[in-house]
DNA sequence: ATAAGACCTTACGTCGCGTGAGGATCAAGG
DNA sequence: CCTTGATCCTCACGCGACGTAAGGTCTTAT
């Protein structure tokens, strides 16, 4: 059998059989005089497992090894491919939720530009240094849960709910004063729809504002002093 | 700023700021006398872009085409590495089905030579042409439920029942009389277990037994004298 | 006999750099 | 001022698994 019918056989191309040669991976059993290849059929039998194991991922280096070693463990090559593999998926799987945050946001954005997109990234390479995995899976969960809709809305309740807490503490208002117990409480509430009640995410979140502080931490939307400001309410409200 | 020092800001080699500028990514503001590279912060903010879009996964090529035409839809951009990632996914997905499986298979065989582990994998392929990925989901969710031990032990009662199914058929016995309907019974009842009661995956199962025939979709366990004899055995029982 | 098709070897391109080789330049100490 | 070590430069090959020519030889059908 020549090579052009071998190929088309295996649904490879005379090239590919070629490089299969060059790497010492599926010799041809003999040669015409003019230089012709010539497979029998162990050599399609070769090239059979060959392909079947390409299929599963191995490397021609792994597969050489495999096929020229029958005692080799089949069974630990298999492992380690599927070790590999968990690992790159959940590299993939990281990156997924990167993209799709980061589309949901685009897509809340109205300013489009370049400044944004980065702006954003940045936010999200910051959070997932706060929370574990485990966390922005169960974060993701909620936020369709939620619905990006409310997630608008609530935004928009914090911009107006830190306007009101602003104006207090210009106004010089006492922490412990009913008025700002009230607008702690909302604080508290919006918090606590984001979290959904998990101490963990709550710790990481706060972790967070810790480490970055406020303003980066809420994307510019809080400043030190407000929430400052805020805290000490709370903590009079205890 | 020279290149050694850009590239500890940015964590990147002196290589890859060499390369970036070969392919014309990130060229530097201007060099020295001597050639020495120099880079301003209008440099550094850009290489800031560039490893950020790295980290999403775009190619280079995308990059340089996403920063020079800064109007041009950084959120088609998104969606479409999105759409990508997602394809990859999914065929990792695929694969790692096929790993599991094989590894299962792998170690509930006892013969673990090249041989065997070919015919697994012609096996799962042929399997794959006739369920959907969803059935695929299906029956492996089925078979984490179900156990390893309790499937080596159905394997085992296939064995028996095609054993008797088979001297039944030797000694002539009528496919209507009592002995074969039970025989029947138990036979529907194995299957029904794999199915999980699902019609579709019955109706997928039906038809990889009438285009491959019995002996190649049931691994040998069956041949087709067998099957016909207790197909004729279940139509005397309706 | 001739033309079309299959075959041969050689070799460069892919992508994102790593890893040298061999030499020029720079900053700091003796 | 000279030396030394760090840093810089360019050039170029390497990787993995082939694709894609280019330019020539062989086989097969008419």
């Amino acid at each position: 059998m020549k090579v052009g019918t071998l190929a088309k056989k295996a649904g490879l191309t005379v090239r590919t059989l070629h490089y299969y040669e060059e790497v010492g991976l599926l010799a041809p059993a003999q040669r015409t005089e003019a230089g012709h290849r010539l497979y029998g059929a162990a050599e399609v039998a070769r090239l059979q497992h060959v392909v079947l194991l390409r299929q599963l991922g191995f490397s021609l280096e792994e597969i050489r090894a495999c096929l020229d070693q029958p005692e080799a463990s089949l069974a630990r090559a298999v492992a380690l491919r599927l070790a590999r593999l968990e690992e790159e998926i959940a590299l993939q799987q990281q990156l997924h939720r990167r993209l799709e945050t980061i589309a949901a946001r685009l897509r809340a954005a109205e300013d489009v530009s370049i400044e944004t997109f980065i702006q954003t990234i940045k936010v999200m390479t910051m959070i997932e240094k706060y929370y574990t995995p485990e966390q922005l899976k169960q974060l993701e969960e909620r936020g369709r849960q939620i619905g990006e809709e409310r997630i608008r809305e609530a935004e928009g309740e914090w911009k107006d709910l830190i306007a009101e807490v602003r104006a207090e503490m210009e106004k010089g208002t006492d922490p412990a004063s009913e008025t700002m117990q009230r607008l702690a409480a909302r604080w508290q509430g919006l918090i606590q729809e984001f979290t959904g009640g998990d101490p963990g995410i709550y710790q990481s979140l706060k972790t967070m504002y810790q480490q970055e502080g406020p303003a980066k931490a809420s994307r510019g939307m809080v400043d030190p002093e407000v929430t400052a400001y805020m805290v000490k309410a709370m903590q009079a409200g205890e």
